[in-house]
DNA sequence: CGGTTGATTGAGGTTAATCAATGCCTGTGG
DNA sequence: CCACAGGCATTGATTAACCTCAATCAACCG
């Protein structure tokens, strides 16, 4: 609610909805997988509590890691528009997930401008994220790639609250780490060596801490023009 | 039209809403560069002859080249819902293109369910066109990358009717090949000739043929979900 | 015809993968 | 409480993929 709200004021009612989807929310273990890619598209799911990540299983044996999903986020609008999931879905810690069915969003659509508005942010705002990485993929090196990687991380828990003393927790091992960045395992771990060397990124265990974000910012020429998550004014008469 | 009426029966009244925004058609010269990244955001467009790509230019002095686009493609909905562009485009060679803008946009949806339903479609597999390749560079060597990538093109191709014979015309350079996936243009040229040996893929200046398509797509698993363009039935009811 | 652009080929260097060994935590069962 | 196993991280050595630089060549263009 907080997430979509920014994008239009949201009416009693439409709060009355939201609420009303956020009744029936499920718990969900470590590692559990929500949906396997090619899966029929029935549910739609906001994470309330804990991490996930959308993976692809490939032939060659390896899996690449799509996104990670963190609390608030929402998960399968991708495959909106598709009858076949694009891609898995799993759950990173322990958590709890509140799912939703297409019907629902259809009916949200009828009845809520701003809550259509919302949807289209989140939804756009996330292939941005993923564009994204595909632009760090392509062209930088595991370096920049790491230290992007960690700064968005940052950025969007700093977002939600989770940032304490510039640091944060990260459930993800260096092996998914290495699944979303293409990198083996253990060049994530040299790499993060690298980082600490540098003073730029300091973890113990599942915790990260960016000493300095202003200069990691500055070395990853953070992009946040897809973290800005206002609509344009071309919207303000439409939604 | 041929695109979005895939989606869903366009009325009379359809059809004569996107005849008028084809009528302002533009020519533009190769190379042409369509908008700036970080441009404010205008209009969008529909290709009406040529190629165009969207980009990236990165801090190190190099480039990412994001997506090709093809004629009937539409250029600019991935940043539908931003201020600014969050990327650039330009042209590949000569062609021609239909702008329209956001006011004649939000036109369509409130006249056409059709359209709207369409339009949706048309986005979001442009989107998993786009996520299918960071796939393709997180966990894929230069051989199957620059393979899924023809392969693609000739399928994309092949749907325009713009293959014969299964070869097909390909006015990119390898140094833009280089941009799209990662690699540098001398690889692209190493990688070409790897193939041609292979006799998968057989290239004459700007022409390429693919001598055995079926052989291709089992080396690159290719994913066609994202190609099959029909709407899922829930969507019947709303759109 | 010279100039330019794009493709090819070779040589050598760099990045990151792979293989393998070790260490460190955590949980488990005796 | 200790012994042990499993998962994760680290480190070293070797190999493979790809980049960069540089030279050459072919096609095109004024």
């Amino acid at each position: 609610m907080q997430g979509l709200g920014r994008h239009g004021a949201l009416t009693a009612d439409d709060k009355a909805l939201l609420l009303s989807l956020e009744l029936n929310s499920r718990r969900v273990s470590a590692g559990e997988v929500l949906w396997q890619e090619s899966a029929d598209v029935d549910i739609f799911c906001v994470i309330k509590e804990g991490w996930a990540f959308s993976y692809r299983n490939l032939g060659n044996g390896s899996m690449q890691i799509l996104k990670v999903y963190l609390p608030g986020d929402i998960i399968g609008i991708r495959d909106f528009g598709f009858s076949r999931r694009l891609a898995g879905v799993a759950m990173i810690n322990e958590g709890a997930v509140c799912p939703f069915t297409y019907q629902q969003l259809f009916e949200l659509f009828g009845r809520s401008p701003a809550l259509v508005a919302g949807i289209i942010a989140v939804a756009v705002r996330q292939q941005a994220i993923l564009t994204e990485r595909l632009v760090y993929l392509g062209r930088y090196s595991a370096h920049e790639r790491l230290a992007h990687f960690l700064y968005e991380l940052y950025m969007r828990l700093k977002r939600i609250g989770a940032v304490e003393d510039n640091g944060f927790f990260m459930p993800l091992s260096q092996e998914q780490i290495g699944d979303a960045l293409g990198l083996s395992a253990v060049h994530v771990s040299r790499t993060f060596s690298m980082l600490r060397d540098e003073g730029l990124i300091v973890r113990d265990r599942q915790h990260v801490t960016l000493p300095d974000p202003q200069a990691l910012a500055r070395l990853v020429e953070f992009n946040d023009t897809y973290i800005d998550e206002s609509l344009p004014p071309a919207f303000h008469g439409f939604a």
